[in-house]
DNA sequence: AATATCCGATGCATTATACAACTAAAATTT
DNA sequence: AAATTTTAGTTGTATAATGCATCGGATATT
C-alpha cells in the first residue's frame, strides 16, 4: 500500500475540483428552479424556516456572509412579505426572524420544485448511496474552518 | 422497509441543504484562501491548466456561464500576465487559453495552501472516505442537467 | 458611571453575472 | 459561388451580491 498517501491526495484534488465546480453552478442551477425568488433570498428564507425563529446574526454566521449583506437580503425578503421580524422582548437590540404565512408557502412551492429536480437527478441511485453521501456532507460541512 | 422512501426523501433534502450550505460559503472561503486573486478568476484559470488548453467556450459550459462573463474573466486573467491567448490556426474564431509560467506558478502556490487547508480539514478521514466522497461528488456532478 | 461589546442599518465601492447587440469567421444552404 | 445561418468572442448596460467602514441604539462589563 505504498501509493495510498498518494491515493489520498488524488481525492483530495478530486473533492475539491468537484466541489468548485458545484459551487460555480450553484446560481445558475438556482436561477432555473426558482427564476423569481433570488438565490440568496430563497438560500436565508429556507434557513429561517428550518430553523424556526433565528437572528440576522446566525444566517451571517452559518453562510459566512457580512452582517451587512445579511441586513439588506433580509429586509427584501421583509419587503416582498416574506417574513416578519419580531424583537426579542428581553433584548432590544435582537430581531427574531420568522416566515410569513405567505414566505412558507413561496418555500413549499420552490421546495417542491426543488426536490422534483433532485428526485429526477439522483433517481438512479440507491437509498443507501444517497444516505451514505448525505452523511459524508454533513460531516464535511460540520469541519467547516470558522 | 416501509419507510424507505421517506428516508429517501429525507437523504435528499439534507443533501440540498448541505451542498447549498457549501455553495453560499464557498465564496468566503475561497477569499480566505487565496486574497490575492479574484475567486471566479482561480477558478477559471485552475480549469484552463487542468485540461491544458481550452476555449473560452468550454469554461461557459462547464461552470454554466455567460460567455461575456466568461470573456471577461479571461481579459482579466490576461491583464494578469496568467493566461495567454493564441488563436487556433484552424478556426479563426477560436482563442485556445493556455496558463503562462506566471500562471502555472500562481496557481501552485495557491493549490499548495488549498491542499493544506483540506488535508487539515479532512486529516481524519480514511482514504477509503475520501475516495468515496470523491465518487459520490463525480457522480453527482456528471449527472449535471444541461 | 464609564467603557466596551453586540446587533443591526446605511453609505460606498467592487465583483460577478446576465442579456442584448455587435463583429468576425466558419459552415450550410441554395 | 452567393446568401444564409451558425459559432466564438467582445462590449454596452443593468442588476445582484458582497464586503468594509461607520454609525446608532442596547446590553454587558469594569
Amino acid at each position: 500500500m505504498a501509493g495510498a498517501p498518494r491515493e489520498r491526495e488524488e481525492s483530495l484534488d478530486v473533492i475539491q475540483r468537484e466541489l468548485t465546480a458545484f459551487a460555480r453552478r450553484a446560481r445558475a442551477a438556482a436561477a432555473r428552479l426558482h427564476p423569481d425568488l433570488p438565490l440568496v433570498s430563497y438560500t436565508l428564507l429556507a434557513h429561517i424556516d428550518y430553523r424556526q425563529g433565528c437572528r440576522a446574526t446566525d444566517l451571517a454566521a452559518h453562510y459566512m456572509l457580512d452582517k451587512s449583506t445579511v441586513s439588506r437580503q433580509v429586509a427584501a425578503l421583509e419587503k416582498l412579505g416574506l417574513v416578519e421580524r419580531h424583537p426579542d422582548p428581553d433584548d432590544h437590540r435582537i430581531q427574531v426572524l420568522h416566515p410569513t404565512p405567505a414566505g412558507t408557502q413561496a418555500l413549499a412551492s420552490t421546495q417542491a420544485c426543488r426536490r422534483a429536480a433532485y428526485r429526477e437527478r439522483l433517481g438512479e441511485w440507491t437509498a443507501d448511496d444517497l444516505a451514505c453521501f448525505a452523511q459524508y456532507l454533513l460531516r464535511y460541512n460540520s469541519t467547516d474552518p470558522r
